[in-house]
DNA sequence: TGATTTCCCATATGATCGATAGGATATTGT
DNA sequence: ACAATATCCTATCGATCATATGGGAAATCA
């Protein structure tokens, strides 16, 4: 499951791809609905992820720092919830050994979880903004 | 991410899926490297699940409730983490409504969701124990 | 009867989730 | 210059969950 933060997250990213220029937090807030102190941590750390740009002072506000088809759902998703990969030692992006793993190589589950990593981060490496605030549900179907 | 818990379970139902018999807690956690008082809580609701069957008293013990290879890591995942879906209202077998969600129909990020749910369900109930154990590698390559 | 094992319930600790609060800092409009 | 508007930064907080550990009742077998 993702965590609701990773929720909100992508439905302010999507807002911010409609919108197509600058909007405030407070307008995301009220626009999706979600709470304006908790969405301010958010759009801290799709900035710290070079996924938006942020100005500061009245009439400031947060844009994308790419085109909407240029950031996928993984984007958004690894810099919230971590990883898409079921297990550390199947992941690509942050790879670690379980911490409870004899060997990586004889691992009976590994493959499995590994397996499915690669399907899931093709289909959401697959999806951007654009796609999803187009509604086109052609790349994923 | 899976919890620990999970591996664990996978862990010891392979363990068993290779044992073909009776094995009591403690010779799985030896084998598997496992907590043994939390290995416990794990077989209990794996039990309950209708995934295994025991036995009191010495010589007693847990096996498989059917054959190695009519047990898939999907029902295993399921009855630990709970849902395979990312959301709730993507998810077949516990589907709800997001706490925060407007209309299922016009969500933005559910049909992605879904997207993701359905290859991970297909994948997941598609390896069985017995696949595992064996490391045939087949089906999901 | 005694050893073994599952079963059941309770507790503990640390981390994570989902926020909220207050104020510092930058920018704009008047 | 000044007030209004925003982002930025740090701290805190309650609830839940993850990861166990412990004690003892009940069943089973030699």
């Amino acid at each position: 499951m993702l965590t609701q933060k990773a929720r909100y997250a992508l439905h302010a990213m999507i807002y911010l791809a409609k919108k197509d220029g600058s909007a405030s937090v407070i307008e995301i807030a009220q626009a999706e609905n979600l709470p304006r102190k908790f969405l301010e941590q958010i759009l801290t750390a799709m900035k710290a992820a070079n996924l938006v740009t942020s100005r500061r002072g009245a009439a400031g506000g947060y844009v994308l720092a790419r085109a909407a088809d240029q950031i996928s759902f993984a984007d958004i998703l690894r810099c919230i919830d971590g990883p898409l990969a079921l297990a550390p030692c199947a992941s690509q992006t942050a790879f670690a050994p379980c911490p409870d793993c004899k060997s990586i190589e004889t691992c009976q589950i590994r493959p499995a979880l590994m397996a499915v990593r690669d399907t899931t981060a093709l289909l959401l490496e697959g999806i951007s903004l654009a796609e999803a605030a187009g509604g086109s549900k052609k790349s994923f179907l």
